[in-house]
DNA sequence: GGAGAAAGTCAAAATTTGGTCAAGAATAAA
DNA sequence: TTTATTCTTGACCAAATTTTGACTTTCTCC
């Protein structure tokens, strides 16, 4: 899923530049020319803002303050300003970074990364995988059927896990082995077919339908 | 509980004066002359840590990425480098912010606050809430049954909170060995499973509940 | 349709893992 | 120092999972 950027200033030739820039580089982008429509356009939800100081109407640092009472994602602020007081106005302010324009654009998207990825760390979302109403969260490791949890072992979710993040792939035995346990078979094995068995069992029992298709004489399959 | 920042820099001069300008302002202060250094240092957990980035023997950026293999928390590059090609590399190399010399030491302190205002909001609430009338305060390290204070060793709280702290989700012996001790378990240990039922009796005579569960083969999760 | 290969089934054996207990080592408190 | 508490270790048991081997079924190609 592509970040979304919301790109907060009155300077549309920079906003357009930018804007591209960051398309370029796979980010969904909004733009806001003014404060007001920066507050109106919170509600799509941006994982990051970048924030001109200087702006008509409501200041920069002040319309930061109101953003940080809505939503809680890094703000950047973009501008021309550089004494260090500030900066350290920014900061206090509740930004989170401080670029002065002029500013490289591979510094930019460098920043942006950085903060996006902190972000993630801190807070990342379960990864769930669905189809046809199966949940599949991988990290709780907990799969559901509407609201029943459904119990799978280590290996049989890892085997789960590794076939639903790749729907509609066929993986012969060795592959899914090699995924798996993390090293090769040796020699030929039942254990993937006693698996795949297990699996497929509670899958029914709960669900009624089948997940996981036999290609003959390739592997198997997880429909989607 | 005041911030523990580590500074890593080889010129004494500089850890020097800005040892005494972080103490003035309330934090705690570890020092790391070098690389190793640093690394030793790891385990008294900094909260923040500032990265010199020309360093003799490992580079301040193979630093950060070794560094980052181990904790979550703000790095920020102090470095003379201005070229925007090294505040990209700095920002990739899992860096959160990059500091010029010479900077101004407002400047410093306002940035300091700001990752570490951004830290706690982030992932620090000063106390755990869990589901059934079981308090958790952190800051405070005590655990509450209703009116009832239950008490717990430093590593039977250690694991609580660590465990309380990122509810649901599932983590094996060595994970919470290496979260809570700071360092990894030297081969198969029982340390963890012994703490753990510990923990268990105490919560459930207390409660009546469950609150870690056995996820088999897999590890432990804090239910919530 | 039949031979042979691949996949599915089943039950039992083998292995791994977690829970428990008791006792020694280490650490903190008195 | 002695004493009490906490931490760690090793042994053992029980439970759950994983793997195996024998067997049956299904599919493909001649």
């Amino acid at each position: 899923m592509a970040y979304k950027i919301l790109i907060v200033d009155d300077e549309p030739i920079l906003t357009e530049l930018l804007s591209t820039h960051l398309q370029d580089h796979g980010y969904t982008v909004s733009v806001a020319n003014s404060s007001d429509e920066a507050l109106a356009k919170l509600n799509t939800k941006p994982n990051l803002i970048l924030l001109d100081i200087n702006m008509p109407g409501m200041d920069g640092l002040e319309l930061c303050k109101v953003i940080r009472n809505h939503i809680v994602c890094p703000i950047l602020f973009l501008t021309a300003r550089i004494t260090e007081q500030d900066k350290v106005n920014g900061l206090r302010a509740g930004g989170d970074d401080y670029i002065t324009k002029p500013f490289g654009l591979q510094e930019l998207i460098a920043r942006i990364e950085a903060h996006l990825r902190r972000d993630e760390r801190n807070n990342r979302p379960p990864e769930v995988v669905t189809s046809q109403g199966l949940i599949i969260n991988l990290s709780d490791r907990k799969v559901f059927w509407n609201e029943q949890e459904l119990s799978f072992s280590k290996r049989e979710f890892d085997i789960i896990e590794f076939l639903s993040s790749n729907p509609n792939q066929v993986f012969d035995k060795e592959r899914i082995y090699e995924a798996v346990w993390g090293y090769d078979a040796e020699g030929d094995s039942n254990v993937i077919k006693e698996h795949i068995r297990k699996i497929r069992a509670k899958l029914m029992q709960a669900s009624g339908s089948e997940y996981i298709e036999t290609v003959w004489g390739m592997g198997y399959r997880w429909k989607k």
